[in-house]
DNA sequence: CATCTAAACGGACTGCGGTCCGCTTATTAT
DNA sequence: ATAATAAGCGGACCGCAGTCCGTTTAGATG
């Protein structure tokens, strides 16, 4: 599964690029280390530019060439898991993975997405702050693409890949954690309201 | 209908607050005055504290113990067409004010907050960009309410609150705007689109 | 009018993300 | 080994939102 990767090592940089040199990589090594070690210690917001930069013993210039952006080094920090999760509704197991009928998919996804979104939240969060766009990011293009094929599989009639938007939209990160931690909603009920919500969606088509 | 207002006049202060001083009133006009113009000339994204302030002859403090921050300085731009719309489904004619059935209220809502979106865009946008909590806006929280009042009415059965909540997210202005502004999407498609998501959610409760 | 006080004021200051550009160094070719 | 070159590097610098605090002033009181 690992050779399919729809995040690219080393985000930002167009694919063909000649191997890094080694002072590079070891930097690289060192910022990402450092930038797990600030997170674990002041949380996700806690990490600024400045401070990873003196923490890794490197200049700011270099955090900014390695990861463009405060959003880039988040995705960066996210994509193993990222990468994870896209494989698993890619080609794992059903109910998530193909065999499954379309709704279980969709069910199935939602529910997952969620537990994600509750496991990474604030890294999701920091990386969704990008300068531009957050529906143009490779990582929500796939999973419109994905929730839109489910849509068609299942009939579903006048307009798929808007109403596959919608949906996407539903699983906003920030709204689904502001219902958790602000409002106390426990993500099983999240999970539940997807469930009914697709469903109708998706009925009689 | 402007005897009930959710918007106070000078938001960011408690309601029982005496008068405000001559010279208070008189830069809050210079101010709104020199931010219309600025944002006629470069946009919404080119109004920035410091430009104001200069614009307007006044200290950046005084921009701050005015509006609270940029966000709010947006929202009291937006205050006047917001408490339009809000009287209007509020209280306003049929089909978006009280008195066709929940279903068509809802049609109504999105196809105007659509357009509302397409008109203030960028000012919404600014607006929202909220330090913190796009969701507990007393504005957002009063759509709210009103889709779930709306879902009861229809009987709509499960969980009213979360379901209105998925819906509003759907109408999510930095969506709307990256679909048509991007996507080059009418706005009719994304009318047609809610009509097509709350007829499929209401249907049959 | 003089006095007093709370509100308003202004602009220097902070911390942030992000850019720029001259210097350094790993790597490759000769 | 040496020279050439492109990649990497660092940190001064920018514009921004937002804060702080000493100073000014509107307007009320006697």
């Amino acid at each position: 599964m690992s050779d399919v990767s729809f995040i690219p090592p080393r985000p930002g940089l167009p694919a063909g690029t000649a191997a890094e040199r080694r002072d590079a990589a070891r930097n690289r090594e060192r910022l990402l280390a450092a930038a797990r070690e600030l997170i674990a210690d002041c949380g996700a917001e806690g990490l600024t530019m400045d401070r990873l930069a003196e923490h890794a013993g490197v200049g700011k210039g270099t955090v900014f060439r390695r990861f463009g952006s405060r959003a880039g080094l988040m995705l960066t920090l996210l994509s193993e898991s990222e990468a994870d999760f896209q494989s698993r509704f890619m080609f794992g197991p059903p109910p998530l993975g193909p065999g499954a009928p379309g709704l279980e998919r969709l069910i199935a996804f939602g529910a997952e997405r969620i537990s994600y979104v509750m496991e990474f939240g604030d890294l999701v969060l920091a990386a969704e702050h990008a300068s531009r766009g957050r529906f143009e990011a490779p990582a929500a293009v796939l999973w419109h693409r994905h929730i839109e094929i489910l849509l068609r599989e299942e009939g579903f009639g006048p307009d798929p890949w808007l109403m596959a938007g919608s949906l996407a939209a539903t699983l906003d990160p920030e709204r689904l954690l502001s219902l958790v931690k602000v409002h106390g909603i426990a993500p099983d009920r999240l999970a539940a309201s997807w469930r009914d919500l697709v469903t109708r969606v998706v009925r009689e088509a």
